[in-house]
RNA sequence: CGGGGAUUGGCGCAAUUGGCUAGCGCGCAUGGUUUGGGACCAUGAGGCUGCAGGUUCGAAUCCUGUAUCCCCGACCA
C-alpha cells in the first residue's frame, strides 16, 4: 500500500475503489447489509447530477412528482414478467402499527405498477396525454452482492414515466432520454460509453425494448450505467387502462420508462482514479478549485483572498487551516479529486503570481495574477476534455472485433474490455456464451451497421455485430 | 446464496499450549516550535476485545449461535 494508504489502482482496483470513497468521505457503510451512508462530499455529486438532467428534463415538459414508497402486492402482480423478473430481489412488508397487514406491502424496487395505476385514473380522453413524469426517490432491491455505489440494496435514482397515445410518440421519449443520459455522461461526468438494444434475456423485466448505456472500466467489466425502455402496451393492457381516442375507440397507451442512479457514481470514481486518488471532472466536482495559502505564510493569506473574489464563477474553497502541512493538504484534496489547485506563498507574492496545479495531468504551472481568472476558465475547460478524451480512448483501444471463438475466449480470460463480435441471436447460444466465457451481450449499438457474418459461436448467419463483455 | 478471509480506542494493527492493570503506530485534545509535496517535542483523553449464550478459579484467546464487512463466484441497475 502506497503512502496515501490506497491499494494500487491498476492491480487492485476494487481494493482501491474501497478506499477511495472511504477515506474521501464520499460514502461510508451503514450499519444495515448492503446499505452506506452518503456523505456530503458524494451527495454533492448526486446533487450535481440532479440539477444537469433536471434542467433538461425540465426544458422537454417533463415533470418531477412523487409516488408511494410501498406498492399493494396485487399491483406488482398484474403484470406476469415484471413481477417474475422482481420477485427474487423484493423487500416485503408484512407488519404495520403491530398488527400483520391485510396485504403485504413492497417497497418498490421500481415504481411502474404503482404510477401507472394512478395514471389510468387521471387520463380518460386522449387529450389527457401525454403524460410526462419523473421522480427522483430512492428504490429497494435485495441484491445478494452489493459494492458501494455500484450495487446496495437502496439507491437513489431518478425514473422518467410516460404515456403517449402513440407508439411512435412514446419511442421518441425512449430515444430522448437515452441521449439526455448520453449528455449527462459526456458532458458532465466525461465518460464515454456505447448506447444500444438490450438482448432479449438481458431486457427490462414487462419491457418491449431496452436501451443501456455501457460503460468501460478500467478493469475491462462492463458497466450498464442507465437504461430507457420502450415498455409498448404490456403495462397498459394488464392495468386495463385505456383512454378514448379521436374517434372515440378506446385504446391502450403506449409508455416508456428510463432510469438512472447513484451507480453512475460509482463509473465515475473508477473510470477517472489513479493512485493518488479521485480524479473529478470540473463540470461534476464539488469543489472546482482549491486555494493553499502555505501554512506560515502570513503575506499570503491576503493574496488568497483576493484571487478568491475573482473566481466567483467556479466553486471555490480556500483551505485556510494551518493545522496541517502544505504537503499533506496536496495530498487530501488530491485524494479528492479536486480539478485545480492554487498554491500561494511568499514566493508568489513577492512575484505577483501563482502556482496553479492540475490533477489530471499532474502539471504544475506558475500564473501572474492578474491572468488567474482567464487560466482557471480554460484549464477547468481543458481538464473536462481531456478527461474524457482518456476514457474515450480507453475505451476504444479495449474495444476488440473478435471473429472466431478462440479469440472470444482469450480475450475473457486476459484484458477482457467490449468485444465486438457476429450472434445469432439465439438465447441459448448467448447462454451457451456466458457459461463458458462468462461473457454476456451487453448491446447492440444504436449505430450498428447491418454486416453479414457468422455467428462468433455457432457459426449460424448474422446480421449485426453485438458487444460482449464480463458484466460488473 | 455457495467458497474463502475478517471483526480488539476514530483508523491500521499486536497480544495462544486460556493467566499480571489488553499494548503499539497514526489520528484526536492542550501548549510550544514548525510549515513550497504527508513536520516535531511535551502532556493528555479515548477499550466492559462485533453481539448473545456456554465451558472455566480465570476468556480477546476455547465452544455454540448470530450480525456485519471484504474478496472470488451464481443473481441483478
Amino acid at each position: 500500500m502506497a503512502k496515501n494508504q490506497l491499494h494500487s489502482f491498476q492491480n487492485e482496483l476494487s481494493e482501491w475503489y474501497n478506499d477511495v470513497i472511504l477515506k474521501a468521505e464520499l460514502a461510508d457503510y451503514a450499519p444495515v447489509k448492503g446499505c452506506m451512508v452518503i456523505r456530503p462530499y458524494g451527495y454533492a455529486i448526486w446533487e450535481g447530477i440532479q440539477n444537469f438532467m433536471n434542467t433538461l428534463i425540465k426544458e422537454h415538459g417533463v415533470q418531477n412528482a412523487y409516488f408511494p414508497l410501498f406498492i399493494p402486492m396485487h399491483f406488482l402482480n398484474k403484470e406476469k414478467e415484471h413481477v417474475e423478473g422482481f420477485a427474487p430481489e423484493l423487500a416485503i412488508v408484512t407488519h404495520g402499527g403491530g398488527e400483520k397487514l391485510p396485504e403485504e406491502l413492497a417497497v418498490r424496487p421500481t415504481s411502474e405498477t404503482i404510477m401507472y395505476e394512478m395514471y389510468s385514473k387521471w387520463t380518460k380522453s386522449w387529450r389527457d396525454l401525454p403524460v410526462l413524469i419523473n421522480q427522483w426517490c430512492n428504490v429497494v432491491r435485495w441484491e445478494k452482492r452489493t459494492y458501494m455505489f455500484l450495487r446496495t440494496s437502496e439507491f437513489l435514482w431518478q425514473e422518467g414515466h410516460c404515456a403517449h397515445l402513440t407508439h411512435q410518440e412514446s419511442l421518441d421519449i425512449v430515444l430522448w432520454a437515452m441521449n439526455l443520459y448520453q449528455q449527462t455522461y459526456n458532458q458532465l461526468l466525461g465518460l464515454y460509453g456505447i448506447a444500444g438494444y438490450k438482448s432479449n434475456t438481458e431486457k427490462f423485466a414487462g419491457a418491449g425494448k431496452s436501451i443501456t448505456f455501457e460503460m468501460l472500466m478500467p478493469n475491462g467489466k462492463s458497466l450498464q450505467s442507465c437504461t430507457s425502455h420502450d415498455l409498448g402496451q404490456n403495462f397498459s393492457k394488464s392495468f386495463n387502462w385505456t383512454v378514448q381516442d379521436q374517434n372515440g375507440q378506446n385504446v391502450y397507451p403506449w409508455q416508456n420508462s428510463w432510469g438512472l442512479s447513484t451507480r453512475s457514481i460509482g463509473g465515475l470514481i473508477m473510470a477517472h482514479g489513479d493512485d493518488n486518488g479521485l480524479k473529478l471532472p470540473p463540470n461534476i466536482a464539488p469543489i472546482q478549485v482549491v486555494i493553499v495559502p502555505i501554512p506560515g505564510h502570513q503575506d499570503a493569506l491576503e493574496l488568497a483572498k483576493k484571487i478568491k473574489d475573482t473566481l466567483s464563477l467556479f466553486r471555490v474553497e480556500l483551505d485556510l487551516d494551518d493545522t496541517q502541512t502544505a504537503g499533506f493538504k496536496f495530498n487530501k484534496w488530491e485524494l479528492k479529486g479536486v480539478p485545480l489547485r492554487i498554491e500561494i506563498g511568499s514566493r508568489d507574492v513577492a512575484s505577483n503570481s501563482v502556482v496553479i496545479y492540475r490533477r489530471d495531468t499532474g502539471e504544475k504551472m506558475t500564473v501572474a495574477v492578474a491572468e488567474v481568472a482567464t487560466n482557471v476558465q480554460s484549464l477547468l475547460a481543458n481538464i473536462q476534455a481531456n478527461l474524457f478524451e482518456n476514457h474515450k480512448k480507453f475505451t476504444q483501444d479495449h474495444t476488440l472485433k473478435i471473429d472466431n471463438y478462440d479469440q472470444f475466449k482469450q480475450a475473457m480470460d486476459t484484458t477482457r474490455g467490449f468485444l465486438s463480435a457476429h450472434w445469432c441471436e439465439d438465447p441459448e447460444c448467448e447462454a451457451a456464451i456466458k457459461t463458458e466465457t462468462k461473457a454476456t451481450t451487453r448491446c447492440l449499438p444504436l449505430d450498428a451497421k447491418e454486416e453479414s457474418g457468422t455467428c462468433v459461436r455457432c457459426g449460424k448467419p448474422s446480421t449485426h455485430r453485438w458487444l460482449f463483455g464480463l458484466s460488473y
